[in-house]
RNA sequence: GGAGAGAUGCCUGAGUGGCCGAAAGGAACAGUUUGCUAAACUGUCGUACUGGCAACGGUACCGAGGGUUCGAAUCCCUCUCUCUCCGCCA
């Protein structure tokens, strides 16, 4: 959420900053907080100054009780009764302007960073950076949605789409013997790497409440993507991201706990409402998958060098796994709700011939943090009048990585006559260097 | 799921209608004393909105939301959560 003292003192920047969004409606809606801001202050104060007078003659009320002026007393609780009547008016009008004013709010994305390129779809992204040889595979060579039905236990499937379809559904992948086993192999990797970045392991509830939702943006923008648990009004996470940052919703944290930094794993959850169609076969894309998370709390002038850390540990688990993958930053119109500043890392999938998304890395700088209430206090010796007011810390994330996409890669860029080759630094998590 | 008790500031904890944004102690921070550490002493020590150049004011918040009252941390109602006992159970 925008903090409104910004839009006020630099509506220009918000504007410039949401059409590289290619927002259409975002001068109306900048109009829109300033005016009823406006309306908020004005209400406020009119609100504030009837309660003051209530104050006062209730004050004054008791004095004359004490000193036994009954008929005084009488003649004052009278007089109450109009501003009483003023001040609910005046305290409805607020909630109805805040209320107004919440709603509009919540609608606005993130300002981008200014390196964010202009641009309306995948197709403006900036290419950062390519790692790695593609590798040229023979004609024989198949997708991952064909590889995976050999190799498993029994000469059966390796990742069973049927048997998922049979007990859950569509996109609810059962991972078999070898195929189970490389899962939990990639999740200990990832998360040890992320440990001896200086991470700390957190295991997280995969339901959250309604106010966590709220707190990194989910809610209400993405409302329909996530499965929600009606009885009990809890939502499945699309992402560690969402329980991991609100560990630190109404949090001020203090100076020397800085930078935060916190990894997860974790299955998610995603409804995928409406994006089932081309290139979403086998791994592609799913409704559960596995992922470690990468989350950081950062003072702001060091949040965006956090973020090129962030995309170098990224890069780093990809090399490590010997898959060719680029960089890109994300263009205004790709870019999420929340993010200012989005890196996508895509792996080269050979037998499909295409780039998979298997990381996006995002600072979102105070947007959620002003959801959250996430402040830190600024140096408290930093001068004579003592501690600063709590001041809003940036927030980023990062997936370190997401398995499904990693995986469909390691089987068609790693698929030999003999079977598939596990990339050397998997081997001593797996057990096996092939899947044959 | 049943019965009972409770929810106050960073922590402990006092506060049953006005003098309470809230005692006291602890922690923390700054300073004085001190060869160092410790101790002692002094001071600071909630958040948000809002007015003001500032000094300094106003308003709200004692789990959440309603209500009673001139006036609510304090009384009433609803909800949430925690603890104890019982039941069920990985």
């Amino acid at each position: 959420m925008l903090q409104i003292p910004f839009i006020r003192d630099h509506k220009d920047l918000a504007l410039a900053g949401l059409q590289k969004r290619n927002l259409a409606n975002a001068d109306v809606m900048l109009n829109q907080v300033l005016h009823l801001d406006q309306q908020r202050r004005a209400t406020q104060a009119e609100l504030d100054e009837v309660l003051a007078r209530q104050n006062a003659k209730a004050k004054e009320i008791g004095l004359l009780l004490k000193s036994g002026q009954t008929q005084a007393t009488e003649a004052a609780k009278a007089e109450t009764g109009d501003l009483k009547l003023l001040s609910k008016g005046l305290a409805e009008d607020l909630a109805i302007i805040e209320q107004d004013l919440q709603n509009v709010l919540v609608t606005i994305p993130n300002i981008p960073h200014s390196s964010v390129p202009a641009g309306r779809s995948a197709d403006d992204n900036e290419v950062v950076l390519e790692w790695g040889d593609k590798p040229v595979l023979p004609a024989t060579a198949q997708p991952h949605w064909e590889l995976i039905k050999k190799y498993g236990p029994g000469g059966g499937p390796l990742i069973d789409f049927d048997l998922g379809n049979k007990i859950t559904g569509a996109g609810f992948p059962v991972y078999r013997g070898k195929g189970a086993r490389i899962q939990r192999a990639m999740i200990n990797f990832f998360l040890d790497e992320a440990l001896a970045a200086g991470y700390v392991e957190i295991q997280p509830p995969i339901l959250v409440n309604e106010d966590s939702g709220f707190g990194t943006g989910q809610l209400p923008d993405k409302e329909g993507q996530m499965y929600y648990a009606n009885e009990d009004k809890l939502y499945l996470i699309p992402t560690s991201e969402v329980p991991i940052t609100n560990l630190y919703r109404d949090v001020i944290v203090a100076d020397a706990d800085l930078p935060i930094k916190n990894t997860a794993y974790t299955p998610c959850f995603r409804r995928e409402a409406g994006s089932w169609g081309a290139h979403v076969r086998g791994l592609n894309r799913l409704h559960q998958f596995d992922k470690v998370e990468l989350v950081r709390i950062e003072k702001p002038e060091n949040s965006y060098q956090a973020l090129e850390e962030m995309s170098l540990h990224v890069q780093g688990l990809l090399q490590k796994l010997e898959l060719p993958y680029r960089v890109l930053r994300l263009c205004g119109g790709d870019m999420g709700f929340t993010s200012a500043l989005t890196y996508d890392m895509e792996v080269w999938s050979a037998a499909q011939g295409r780039w998979l998304e298997v990381s996006s890395v995002s600072n979102v700088e105070t947007y959620q943090a002003n959801r959250l209430k996430l402040r830190y206090r600024a140096d408290r010796n930093a001068g004579p009048q003592g501690a600063g007011k709590p001041q809003l810390l940036h927030t980023l994330n990062g997936s370190a990585l997401a398995l499904p996409r990693i995986l469909a890669s390691i089987l068609e860029n790693n698929q030999t006559p003999e079977g598939i080759r596990i990339p050397s630094v998997l081997v001593p998590y797996c057990g096996f260097e092939m899947i044959s």
